[in-house]
DNA sequence: GTAGTCATGTAAGAGGTTACATGATTAG
DNA sequence: CTAATCATGTAACCTCTTACATGACTAC
């Protein structure tokens, strides 16, 4: 249901082709819920069946057309029905730290390069979230733009205030990975120093 | 490829049924990568097609049957080269801030209520991951304890650190989710008395 | 003319959820 | 005898990914 809430979310800003949406949902709930041209597609189709979206033709050029959807009434109370109703946390998956439960299997050099790589991933995830923070704080997306010209001037603040904090949520959870892979780090290092001083004292004696 | 992750690192503890796999699932790995028993038992199928795992047929008191699994020398290669890799981060979605970003539908009230499920939600599991991590610290799990038993005992903090310091990840990043629901609820409150003066909005235009 | 962008799809398959179906065994 | 547990599945469906296919339009 998520992905319909996207496209809900964002066609409630302006109405767009499906070529279109690709391109603002990368600007601006890409990270929140990314999703293929393909999966856009046949979603745009089926909530046209389901009346939540129109579509109407539109020329392009002489001979081609696109097709420009936009929210039914309909669509407008799914979206609003969407955030009151209250949020079904769905299973969490943790891939890294189902490997990470068996790093016993690895040399400390590889578990280090991993943890490495993991702190790499988050702070590049930062960087590129900073990025978007400031780019909504500062109104750059044309998406955002028209939100904001739907709605009256006292009701600004609110609309970019969420957008940013939203995008500060996945900061957040970014440093908290980082914390941890340092100390997992240095979990590493006390692992390896213990096995180091066991093989001295085993040469010792 | 997690799931089959997963699989060969439960079996690589002991050899077990699919029945006992699903128990041992929520004990160990449940929270890292949950599963169904319809998955579960599909999965193990398939890898016992693909070889990485092998079935043989016990008896079961007098005329049934049981189908115990476990690890081939290919399934032990697999474990080790799914540590060895380097982890491929998929794309992560996040509903519960895709809807936030839609929080300005929504009074303040729900907005509140929202966001104190959501810290709810997250003490809930801290404390359920916190009574995992003793656990494990104790060894209370037979399926932790036969894999201590095939390991030499200068192995045995390393298994149990790395295992408890993957469930620790989980707890810094629920208690990131509990920090921003927090700094989210001063938001809403900042907001809200903002709007204090001006005469909120109602109704649909 | 050709490269890049605009625009829309289809098909196959992996991975996961939910619901249903079946029957034996064990503990009380 | 009954209920809980042990044990194994099937079927339908949804979501998402990957790869492929098509062709018009625009700027150079």
């Amino acid at each position: 249901m998520s992905l319909r809430f996207a496209v809900l979310g964002v066609l409630s800003s302006m109405p767009m082709t499906g070529y279109d949406m690709m391109r603002y949902f990368e600007e601006s709930v890409g990270t929140l819920w990314p999703s293929s041209p393909a999966q856009t597609y046949q979603e745009l189709r089926k909530m046209e069946g389901e009346g939540l979206i129109a579509g109407t033709l539109a020329p392009r050029g002489r001979r081609a057309e696109k097709r420009i959807y936009e929210l039914t009434d309909a669509g407008r109370e799914a979206l609003e029905l969407g955030t009151l109703e209250p949020y079904g946390y769905p299973n969490e998956r943790d891939g890294f730290r189902l490997r990470f439960c068996y790093f016993e299997l690895l040399p400390y050099e590889v578990a280090r390069a991993h943890l490495n790589a993991h702190i790499a991933h988050y702070k590049l995830q930062i960087e590129q979230l900073k990025a978007r923070i400031e780019g909504i704080e500062r109104c750059r997306s044309p998406l955002l733009q028209a939100r904001l010209r739907l709605h009256p001037p006292e009701a600004h603040e609110a609309i970019i205030a969420y957008r940013a904090q939203a995008l500060g949520a996945q900061v957040l959870l970014a440093q908290a990975e980082i914390t941890w892979a340092r100390r997992s780090l240095h979990l590493v290092a006390k692992l390896e120093s213990n096995s180091g001083s066991r093989k001295q004292r085993k040469g010792a004696a």
